[in-house]
RNA sequence: GGGCCUAUAGCUCAGACGGUUAGAGCACCACACUGAUAAUGUGGGGGUCGGAGGUUCAAGUCCUCCUAGGCCCA
């Protein structure tokens, strides 16, 4: 066994015997279900999409997803563990594209929806091999033999049965969203692919156009009757459809006179009074003066009507009025006024819709005009925009603002309604997003789609949400919570290719309408006579095998019309929203078993799926169980690069994580990641030292524990075994502190508290090498039975409560401790094992106080820890009996216990020290406490004979001030040092040659073990030592020969008169400016 | 453009209710210690608590504005 191990080759041969053994099915199998699963512990597995290698982020929430159900496994539960692959939606059909070397919808339909697909099915499986390398390598124990998968037909139609529930309940409803559009790719882009790239936003110039339309003749105000309402838009093209004007409700508007441009007439124009000046050049006259008429508010002008600028929808309902949008309106640009055209802005389209105006469309998929805009039909709305303009130029000049008779308009441009004035036109640059494709600029545009109406239910989802803890706690009524409480109806449907069916079939003759909604393969059979099929005869919910299901519509008479299925795919996130019943097709199949397996108890991702799958989850199982769908959940923070970027490919800002695992091990990895602040919501900087510090501060120490115990073990041929009955006060002492360890390590786990448990790890591995070992290794020469046992019973305690935050390296330690088969088979120590003795454990920590105190002292008085002292006296703490062990540890002949009120503690040269306590202090005296605070710092404070405390003149009362009792000031003989738990200890300064030459005698005793090491000599090699040197050299090492022989194990001890021993002897700088001369053999 | 969050040592982060010398770990330097341990111990340097105002006897902490960054939504 190594002392400095490899662990990335241990970590393999670890893998490679769990794969033999079949060590994680044992894990499962060994725990019994029990009835109705009481014993299960459920955890869900949210599904990764596969279309690269995973990356520092699926490694974090892997080992998470590990280290759980490890815990609950050794605690008894049984937990089963199923890897689950989303693998429909948009990335795989780009992914499909791009390797088919196609761009548009159009060139999909031509390839063949049947040949597009299959490969998208490609293209999705594609990496699942890398990903179960990755993951086995990092040692997750995951089932990726009965994985899930959202493709699969049984999850498919348990996604359609959901859609069916849901509609049924009539939570699903058809509608409009408005969605960033490709004209030329011909698809709607998701907000993630505006993200794609950073040149996905460029700068654009676009034509800005100010326009004003008549408002209505009410006769009842002569300033608003008739007046121009300006808007402004760089999007020309969506005037004709226009709805509505918005308005801010509380921003200050004026009416205005000012000319027609290109006319010799005079208008009334009304915008915001902040936007003024920016039409001084339109409005102002030659003095720069306004010519205002009137003011209002914005909630004044609410509710008046008027004339659309083209006659396109003239006589919608409900649209041409002014409506109030606050949220949307602002007074930075523009005038104060927006247009809106409904169906191409998501601000638009929700006050349409709130304003109950229908939104129209005249756009095609290709971004082309399409009837009733018949004046600029088949042309590009960008291209558009110029003739629209000149029309809307011609037609101010042809009315001069007047409204005009029937007659008239024909001879103008275009529909432009008479009475509508463009006031200016100019070109205007902004950011301006494009296609990550093509490039070419996007346009937002309404889509029909289909949507589960969560407003309805919001409130119930914020009551089952209080059921759920959450990792980091305050995500539930945060992130989440207010999530919730925002929440807007889902849409969850695409117009796409590859993806779970949305289950609708209309009939195609709006004459006889007819909507069905399927939610199994058996409903569909029965009305369409077959099931859907793929080409080789497998039922198959995919497209284009369910589109081939159509039927003659029942209610119509004719016999002509034909129910189609709507060609809509259904929103990835509402597969994944579905694993928790879809993965074991609920509910055709395992009723039963999700009666037990829901909600789960457990599921972890990043914080970002509180938008993602935890909402999804939750939004379905409210709405078809009326339960949560996870009771705990962790929500970890984003791995950033070692830059503190996001990671990124091209910026190789982040380590390799295959070097990684070969260079440091899946272990190093874990610890570094569960230690960190990431499991509690921050974020976490990668970097390669900080993997390496995981090994250097946990992995190196508990290793060598173990290889302490096995050198030893082995040399003393002593076969250990597990007890907790040691009389030893330092073997009583760790196992009482083994015990308090297991109690935490318990509850921090219980509370999914992972980086807390990482951290008692770290300082317990600390007691255990640094202190337990380290003062108990005479011991341990000495062969002591006792020790040996209760190093191996802390050892494999430790291995096993270790074990789920390093699995590889614990599984190593712990088979060559006990020979057993697994720790990972083994149960989660009890507290109740060992021995408790919380005074014990006091006393220890008061111990090393004492001890880093003296030290303290030394460092000070320059004594270095070699040269013996004569005594310590510790005042007013309990050391409880470890006397010897403090004179051994801080080098000096006697260590005295003092009471704190003994006579001789008081001549310590101890004093007194006032703190006034501000908090009490503070109201009563008001400005003055700062007097009292000074006084206490300076000393120009006083306590009376009467107990009265007086600081800076002022008197203070009991409870505003605290008296404390301080190590005053030392002398030369002695040092005084203060105990953080309270009392001091006083250190004997006093050197007497006796003692100098015993240390001399010791740091002889090192330089001859540094020799031996230097000679390559091996531990229990006996030696022939002859030593020389300066003459106090020579006087300690005649001295103390029997300590300098015992402790180099030294049979054969010479002393050589007069400086070097021999010319080729080691030569060694002593303290005190002796000199020491080694010539050593073994013997 | 809107909402939420963050800003404290070179780095990563703590700093209940406002309370008077702002802490820890890592990194760095020095010394000590070292026959399991590339370990450990002791000490040291290093901060105008993002900026500007305000409230208060007292502000890292509360309020306002600004700046920078992150996340989400547009």
């Amino acid at each position: 066994m190594p002392a400095s191990p490899r662990f990335p080759g241990i970590e393999e041969r670890i893998l490679a015997y769990w794969a033999e053994d079949g060590t994680f099915q044992a894990s499962i199998d060994n725990r019994d279900a029990g009835a109705n699963g009481d014993n299960e512990f459920v955890f869900y597995d949210g599904p990764p999409f596969a279309n690269g290698l995973p990356h520092y982020g699926h490694l974090l929430t892997g080992y998470v997803k590990d280290i759980v159900p490890r815990y609950q496994t050794m605690r008894g539960k049984r937990v089963e563990r199923r890897f689950g692959w989303d693998t429909h939606g948009l990335p795989a059909e780009l992914e499909a594209m791009r390797l088919n070397g196609i761009k548009t919808t159009d060139e999909i339909l031509e390839m063949g929806i049947d040949r597009f697909n299959e490969a998208c099915r490609a293209s999705v499986l594609k990496y699942t091999g890398e990903w179960r390398d990755y993951v086995t390598r990092q040692a997750r124990w995951v089932d990726f033999d009965n994985d899930y998968r959202t493709m699969n037909p049984t999850f498919m139609e348990s996604v359609i049965w959901a859609f069916k529930s849901l509609y049924d309940k009539g939570l699903v409803y058809e509608g409009f969203r408005v969605l960033p559009y490709c004209w030329n790719d011909e698809t709607p882009l998701s907000n993630h692919e505006l993200r794609m790239d950073d040149d996905v936003y460029q700068q654009r110039q676009d034509p800005a156009v100010t326009v004003g339309y008549a408002l209505d003749d009410l006769g009842t105000d002569p300033v608003l009757d008739g007046a121009h309402i300006l808007i402004w838009t760089t999007t020309p093209w969506t005037l004709p459809s226009n709805l509505a004007v918005m308005v801010g409700s509380a921003i200050d508007y004026v009416v205005v006179e000012g000319p027609v441009p290109g006319t010799d007439r005079k208008a009334r124009y009304l915008l915001a009074e902040a936007r003024l000046s920016a039409y001084a050049r339109e409005l102002a006259d030659a003095d720069g003066e306004f010519t205002i008429l009137g003011r209002y508010s914005g909630a004044d002008l609410v509710g008046r009507t008027y004339t659309p600028p083209f006659s396109y929808y003239a006589g919608h309902e409900n649209a041409f009025r002014v409506v109030a949008a606050d949220d949307a309106v602002t007074t930075t640009d523009g005038t104060g006024v927006v247009h809106t055209a409904g169906a191409f802005g998501e601000v638009d389209k929700e006050v349409t819709d709130r304003e109950n105006i229908e939104a129209v469309m005249p756009v095609g998929k290709d971004g082309r005009f399409t009837h009733p805009v018949d004046e600029y039909a088949g042309m590009l709305v960008f291209d558009a925009n110029l003739h629209i303009i000149d029309d809307l130029k011609a037609a101010t000049r042809a009315f001069a603002g007047r409204a005009a008779s029937a007659s008239e308009r024909i001879e103008t441009a275009g529909s432009v309604t008479p009475g509508t004035i463009l006031l200016r036109r100019e070109s205007y640059e902004h950011s301006y997003p494009h296609c990550w494709r093509c490039r070419e600029p996007l346009i937002y545009k309404g889509v029909s789609s289909w949507f589960v109406e969560v407003t309805k239910f919001k409130d119930r989802m914020l009551e089952l949400n209080e059921e759920i803890s959450w990792t980091p706690d305050h995500i539930k009524h945060g992130q989440f919570g207010k999530w919730l409480e925002n929440a807007r109806d889902w849409s969850i449907t695409r117009n796409r290719f590859w993806g779970s069916p949305v289950p609708v079939w209309k009939s195609d003759d709006p004459t006889y309408p007819r909507i069905d909604v399927y939610g199994s393969f058996e409903e569909l059979e029965r009305d369409f006579g077959r099931l859907p099929r793929d080409k080789d005869g497998n039922p198959d919910l995919h497209r284009p095998f369910v589109d081939e299901l159509t039927r003659p519509n029942p209610d119509d008479p004719t016999g002509k019309s034909t129910m189609r299925r709507v060609a809509d795919v259904l929103d990835v996130w509402f597969d994944s929203g579905s694993m928790s019943f879809a993965q074991n097709h609920v509910p055709f199949e395992n009723a039963d078993w999700f009666e037990h397996h829901f909600p789960a108890d457990f599921i972890v991702e990043y914080i970002g799926q509180t938008r993602g799958w935890f909402y999804t989850l939750h939004i379905l199982a409210t709405s078809l169980f009326d339960r949560p769908a996870f009771q705990s959940c962790i929500s970890h923070g984003i791995v950033l690069g070692s830059d503190g970027n996001k990671m990124s490919k091209s910026l190789r800002n982040y380590p390799d994580v295959s070097e990684v695992f070969d260079r440091d091990g899946a272990d190093a990895m874990r610890w570094f990641l569960m230690s960190s602040p990431i499991l509690r919501g921050g974020n976490l900087v990668v970097t390669e030292p900080g993997i390496r510090d995981s090994v250097r501060q946990v992995m190196i120490p508990l290793w060598n524990s173990w290889y302490f115990f096995q050198l030893y073990a082995n040399a003393a041929g002593i076969d250990a075994s597990w007890s907790t009955g040691s009389e030893d006060p330092l073997d009583r002492y760790v196992l009482a502190k083994t015990r308090e360890y297991v109690a935490s390590m318990t509850e921090a786990m219980d509370g999914y508290h992972i980086a807390d448990a990482c951290e008692t790890t770290q300082r317990f591995l600390d007691v255990l090498t640094n202190w337990y070992i380290r003062r108990s290794r005479d011991r341990f020469w000495a062969d002591d039975r006792a020790a040996f046992d209760t190093l191996y019973t802390v050892l494999e305690t430790t291995c096993r409560v270790v074990a789920p935050l390093l699995p590889l390296t614990t599984e190593e330690v712990w088979r060559g401790l006990t020979g057993g088969r697994s720790v990972h088979l083994a149960d989660w120590p009890s507290a109740d094992e060992l021995p408790e003795d919380h005074a014990l454990v006091e006393a220890m920590d008061a111990v090393r106080e004492a001890c880093s105190a003296t030290s303290a002292l030394r460092k000070a008085r320059q004594l270095r820890n070699r040269l013996p002292l004569s005594t310590l006296t510790v005042v007013g703490a309990s050391i409880g009996g470890f006397e010897s062990l403090v004179a051994d540890e801080v080098n000096v002949k006697q260590v005295r216990l003092l009471d704190a009120d003994s006579e001789e503690a008081a001549t310590y040269g101890v004093a007194q020290k006032l703190t006034v306590n501000a908090r009490a202090a503070g109201p009563r005296l008001g400005r003055d406490v700062q007097l009292a605070i000074k006084g206490s710092k300076s000393g120009d404070w006083s306590v009376a004979a009467d107990g009265t405390v007086t600081s800076g003149g002022l008197a203070l009362v009991e409870g505003e001030y605290t008296l404390e009792t301080v190590a005053g000031a030392a002398s030369d003989d002695v040092a005084v040092g203060m105990l953080p738990g309270g009392g001091f200890v006083v250190l004997d300064t006093v050197v007497t040659p006796e003692l100098a030459a015993e240390g001399l005698a010791r740091d002889l005793v090192r330089a001859v073990q540094q020799a031996r090491k230097d000679a390559g000599l091996d531990v229990s090699d006996r030696i022939s030592l002859t030593l020389g040197g300066s003459a106090g050299a020579l006087a300690a090492a005649r001295e103390h020969e029997q300590l300098i022989a015992r402790e180099t194990l030294a049979t054969s001890y010479s002393l050589v008169d007069g400086g070097a021993v021999s010319p080729s002897a080691t030569e060694v700088l002593l303290s005190d400016g002796e000199v020491a001369s080694i010539s050593l053999s073994r013997v």
